[in-house]
DNA sequence: AACTAATATGCAACATTTTGCATATTGGCG
DNA sequence: CGCCAATATGCAAAATGTTGCATATTAGTT
């Protein structure tokens, strides 16, 4: 059977509340979605297959004020392929960045400088944002990480590495914004200090 | 047009060389390759496609005592396609992890906790030898960055990144291995022990 | 002389992800 | 009342990535 790490990411999603597509595809942009990003598209047809395989169970729900929708369960089944899962052996792909920019970056020159610029600066507002949001789970649930039981220790972990992972990243934008402005053109160096006021 | 950044990846690394599709293959393995990996076919099918379109241009070329291999140049048709996608919009994927392990961790138990150590383990030993790598690296060609070429420049920040990156990811393996070991049962504590002085 | 490893290239099938479109309901705004 | 936004679900196709196999050359080992 392949990896298909989204299957077991929907299950795990699951654990603890009943969720129907559209909050699983919200909560992928958030918590559980740090780690692994899922479009609506994947996430429905993923469910659909779950549902046939028994390994989830899904029950209409009518709501007032909104569209129907459908609650989805772990079953018995669902939640002992987790375990399994768990203890399966995974490839070990570390943290390759795959991100576009860095392949940009081996491209610097005095044309493009400003752009790459620009774009690092977007994503360090990006990555403050995001990590505003983990801070504040952070604050809110996992306050007294002693204290947590067993399983909310492990998202605790995650947690705690993709904030130090997000501080790290902002430290690296801020040295390339400032080792990048050194090499701009005076006239970009005016428009982004005026940007930077603003 | 598609993003289809690993078609960059590989012309951006023949801005300097001209290089065979297994040079390519290795060197996807490190430097670039920290920040895309791509597997020999995907390499190969990209070439072919690249030199039907006038991207590159491959002149067979024998060897002594290898086979035969076909090297590839950058044509200036590439050089200006490299130089236009530079200054395109990316979307903007911050960092999304992307590791299975991360999921695997929202579902810690006490039955998998060994386990968990234990991967947690290799990816640390993982990262410390890439990081050494990396350093090396660094140290041959970037010491001192602020003599270097404006393009080289971009490569040196995009391999600073690498390494703090690594940095981060080894202290947070020490802390998930800290906070792993004392949910671990007596008898695996024992070996994780007795394998740590191994 | 057969066997193994490294170099070097490639196809076909499959798995996974992304993109573009399509549809329906309800609430609020002007 | 018509329009827009949010909720809620889904198909089909294209792009991208992985896996398994196939092939050929040369060097060194058994």
């Amino acid at each position: 059977m392949p990896a298909m790490a989204l299957r077991y990411a929907i299950l795990t999603a699951l654990i603890e509340d009943d969720l129907s597509g559209y909050d699983l595809a919200r909560s992928f942009d958030k918590s559980l979605g740090f780690f692994w990003k899922a479009s609506h598209q994947q996430i429905y047809r993923e469910l659909k297959l779950l549902s046939e395989r028994g390994w989830i169970r899904g029950t209409a729900e009518a709501q007032t004020g909104k569209p129907d929708r459908i609650l989805y369960a772990l079953t018995d089944n669902g939640r002992s392929a987790l375990d399994e899962w768990v203890l399966q052996k995974d490839r070990m792909r570390l943290h390759e960045t795959r991100d576009e920019l860095c392949i940009k970056l081996y491209n610097l020159s005095a044309s493009n400088v400003g752009y790459l610029h620009a774009r690092i600066s977007e994503r360090r507002e990006e990555m403050m944002r995001r990590l505003f949001l983990y801070e504040r789970i952070r604050r809110n649930h996992y306050a007294d990480p002693d204290s947590l039981p067993l399983r909310r220790k492990g998202v605790y972990l995650a947690l705690m590495g993709g904030i130090s992972q997000g501080e790290q990243y902002l430290a690296w934008c801020d040295d390339a914004l400032r080792l990048l402005s050194r090499e701009l053109p005076e006239v970009d160096k005016a428009a982004t200090a005026s940007a930077d006021t603003a």
